[in-house]
DNA sequence: CCTAGTTATTTCTGTCGTAGAAATAACTCA
DNA sequence: TGAGTTATTTCTACGACAGAAATAACTAGG
């Protein structure tokens, strides 16, 4: 972002106004003045040094049918920056450059072979450099989004993957590639994406559970993604869902991890056949009904549902999006899951919206990408 | 509350400040307007008009023992307005006079034979009648709290255990009273009033769960209580607790109605000792160390503890108010159920803080009133 | 006892964001 | 073709707010 010497903070109203653009969008000022409660004035007002920018374009096509003067729409104009969002395992770093809306244009990928802090920025900083390279037009942020503790979008407090504490993850970072870097968590990052981009865009109220190595829980209420300093300690991941399950490595019987989570799953049904099952091979064999491989995943489906019934009654949320990279177990088990749900919760209760958002990795990358895109946001100055 | 003709809409800072003074007052200006985000100037400005019209006090007591000039708090005038509110059950109406934090200053009850809306309008209208003759300076609102669903806090659109669909209550009520009224389901009004006048008060996200009849559950987050269209359907009350427990009245094996409500402990010790027995001498005996009472009890308290480790990791809150009239149970259950929240929680979570409010009926009529004063607060016209 | 330092509150003034009204634009429908 | 409808723009006035400076009411230390 080239900032002028006179460009000016952005009010409230501006970042609100991008806000609804970016998820909305294309919507029209007149639609816009009724949702941010402000007089169409405002909105000419408003979104005026946004399409001086070229951050706005009006859509070519007006909306046909109405009566009235047909309206202009407002968008983003999606190319008008370009953001890197990296996703950061005790395994590997995989990395997105993406478009304002957290679409991906290229990927990548790096092991992460040494957990040393200094030797996990040179990968970062190397897959950065290789993505930042497909892009013409520079890069307006990064995004870094990771399993544990994080303080201000800064300071990795605690990730037991890394077996880090307390590391200046966006410094060292920025002082590498030279562009503002901002860390999240990795359940909450692809929460936000989720909230702005994703299959729940626009909803005021609901929960994002991750099936994969772990199970991930996140909750938007509100309209904001909720945080508290327990955010990425993974309480989501121990819920006791059934009495008769296997144990998690914290020794809790039949808990989400242990029921549902990639690892667990391969394991109950490679010790039931005496050799080792990949996760792809484990739903394949159920999906052809072989009895081991079907209990699992059977299992694992009414545990899932039962914790959607827990979910939908306790945070109090309707719609529910089911990402991570094991989330293909929705295809062999999304009906008992539902089964399961319906039988816990009131048939007379609004039914829950289930959304699954099955890109798995990129996913993760996506969220760490609207992070950035967030960010950038409120960095957004304008000329006055 | 008497408007002149030249009497203006508050701004929303105002009613902020009457918000946050009636939360946390007494307190000084100088820390309104760093809560607020507002200049000294402005808290000047915003109090004025409140304090001319006898709603704000400025504290006799200076804050002592700081540097500098010494703060001249504002607190509200408790007694500027009374209010009332009124708990219908399908079998009675408590009601309570109070003041502006919904501090009972009397309270009356008459049962209610006939379901019929007209029947009971008139017994409402009595009961309010009984308690408005106890305030010397009028009543400025009525807050009626009902189990089941409330539209727009005007209209009861089912109330079950009335047998009601779709009663504009409100109205009915406003006919026969002359003065403001307002309908908002019981456990949300308990939130709210728990929110501004009871443990919580002040903090941004608790949850609240009710023992009694049944088991309500209500939650604050962000600031705001969470309703939704299934506010008033009891689905905290059927969330299964424990797979060996009894049924509840809907088939639920285990569920937190089943586990904790007074008529289904009561039943459980009834029959295995062969005789009725009433919920306080089971709490008596349990206490005294009785095998059976005692085994009802401790189930009732695991499956508590476990419903509050589930309110904890998914609702993300980590304090918890228990209410209702059957929340005694605490007393002697309530170690069982720390423990069993324990168990259920990461030790290096941040620990549940967890709040009982032992007034019984009290509170559900307090949180009645807490409405009322809500709507008031909505109300307000001051000079300009 | 006096003075410097500190914090709270008030007064005054300029600014910025907003709504309101009226004008203009771009359509549909009869 | 004109009446009706809706969207957007332009212009103006208002009002809420912050900032600065003044005033007030204390504490702490010499």
């Amino acid at each position: 972002m080239t900032d002028t010497v006179a460009d000016a903070e952005v009010s409230t109203s501006a970042r609100e106004l991008a806000r609804e653009v970016l998820i909305h969008g294309p919507i029209s000022r007149a639609e816009l003045g009724r949702r941010l409660g402000l007089s169409p004035a405002s909105l000419t007002r408003l979104s005026k040094p946004f399409l001086e920018q070229g951050l706005f374009v009006e859509a070519a096509e007006p909306v046909q049918g109405a009566m009235g003067r047909p309206a202009k729409p407002l968008d983003v104009q999606v190319d008008a920056r370009r953001i890197i969002g990296v996703k950061l395992t005790g395994d590997d770093a995989t990395g997105v450059l993406t478009d304002l809306r957290a679409t991906a244009l290229a990927a990548a990928e790096r092991p992460i072979d040494d957990h040393d802090p200094a030797a996990v920025v040179d990968v970062i900083a190397d897959l950065i450099d290789e993505l930042a390279a497909e892009s013409d037009r520079g890069v307006a942020g990064v995004g870094i989004s990771i399993g544990g503790n994080v303080a201000d979008q800064r300071v990795v407090l605690r990730a037991p993957f890394l077996g880090w504490r307390g590391v200046p993850l966006a410094e060292l970072v920025e002082e590498r590639v030279g562009v503002p870097v901002d860390i999240e968590n990795d359940v909450t990052a692809l929460t936000t994406a989720e909230q702005w981009f994703g299959a729940a865009r626009g909803h005021d109220a609901f929960a994002v559970v991750t099936v994969g190595a772990g199970v991930g829980y996140g909750l938007v209420m509100h309209d904001r993604v909720v945080t508290t300093p327990d955010t990425g300690m993974g309480l989501g991941g121990h819920l006791p869902l059934d009495p008769g399950g296997p144990l998690c490595i914290d020794g809790h019987r039949g808990c989400s991890t242990a029921m549902l989570s990639i690892p667990s799953i391969c394991s109950q049904v490679g010790v039931a056949l005496g050799r080792e099952v990949a996760y792809d091979e484990v739903l394949e064999l159920s999906a052809l009904g072989h009895p081991v491989a079907r209990s699992v995943t059977d299992a694992a489906g009414r545990a899932l549902g039962r914790m959607l019934a827990f979910i939908a009654n306790l945070a109090m949320v309707d719609t529910v999006v089911l990402s991570g990279e094991g989330i293909a177990l929705w295809n062999v088990a999304g009906d008992v899951a539902r089964a399961a749900l319906a039988a816990d919760r009131d048939p007379e209760a609004t039914p829950v919206e289930i959304h699954i958002d099955d890109a798995g990795f990129v996913s993760w990358a996506r969220g760490a990408a609207a992070v950035a895109i967030q960010a950038a946001l409120g960095r957004l100055r304008l000329p006055q």
